[in-house]
DNA sequence: GAGACTATACGCTCAAGGCACATAGACGGG
DNA sequence: CCCGTCTATGTGCCTTGAGCGTATAGTCTC
């Protein structure tokens, strides 16, 4: 089966993951997905517009998104848009990561992190 | 007040946070830190000694952890361990950590990302 | 005292991000 | 028409942080 791991691209950074969930919304271009990223994730993550695009070259490279041709809204056009979406290995990778991060907070409650924290 | 922000320090490197965590638990030499990530994260995020030490010095810089003299275990010395423990900054940082973790999280379920995949 | 394990730390290199800047089309106002 | 602003993508420079190997040295057992 030749089975592709997506644990070789563990852990993703911040920034990646930010990205691969805007996208799991659906078709974005990037312009958006720095809006996106930033109304959802506020002052914690700021996204940066050069730190974005290169950001998604690279994910572009390891397939985990790709360039759709289709527009998704046909009114509402821009040429200089380009849209990405994500691929069957980007969903299985950012799947892995909510795993890992699962992980980690579970940790994080069975230890004295999260006493008295709750909301 | 002054008060600090923790979100200053967002987001952790993945590494960072291991550590934090691993410390939570209680204070830990080096080379104990290293056991318990390698141990509980496993394959996915392989730390290495190199980059624990000098994790370990910048965390210490950023003041989110300290050295603690009082070795906790009275038996079983070694005098070149170092203790670290985490320090209320420490705490603080690590617990914004999660609340951005949980965010996204939260954000990873209102999406596609995780439809079938619940266990 | 030889070798394995514990423990900390440095050097080299690359990947990734912060920040500034370049480019350019769209859009609205004066 | 020209100007400024917003949208949109991209590059250049620099710093930080991590991967990986290696150095150093104490401990423990045989």
């Amino acid at each position: 089966m030749d089975k592709f791991r997506p644990d070789t691209f563990l852990p993703l950074t911040p920034v990646a993951f930010e990205i691969l969930l805007a996208l799991a919304d659906g078709e974005r271009h990037g312009y958006s997905i720095l809006q996106e990223v930033e109304s959802r994730s506020g002052g914690t993550v700021a996204l940066h517009a050069g730190t974005l695009y290169r950001a998604l070259a690279r994910l572009l490279e390891s397939d985990l998104i790709e360039e759709c041709k289709t527009s998704p809204d046909p009114a509402n056009q821009d040429e200089r848009r380009r849209y990405y979406g994500l691929t069957s290995r980007g969903i299985a990778v950012a799947r892995a990561e909510v795993v890992r991060l699962e992980g980690q907070l579970r940790a994080a409650r069975t230890r004295r992190l999260l006493k008295g924290a709750r909301a």
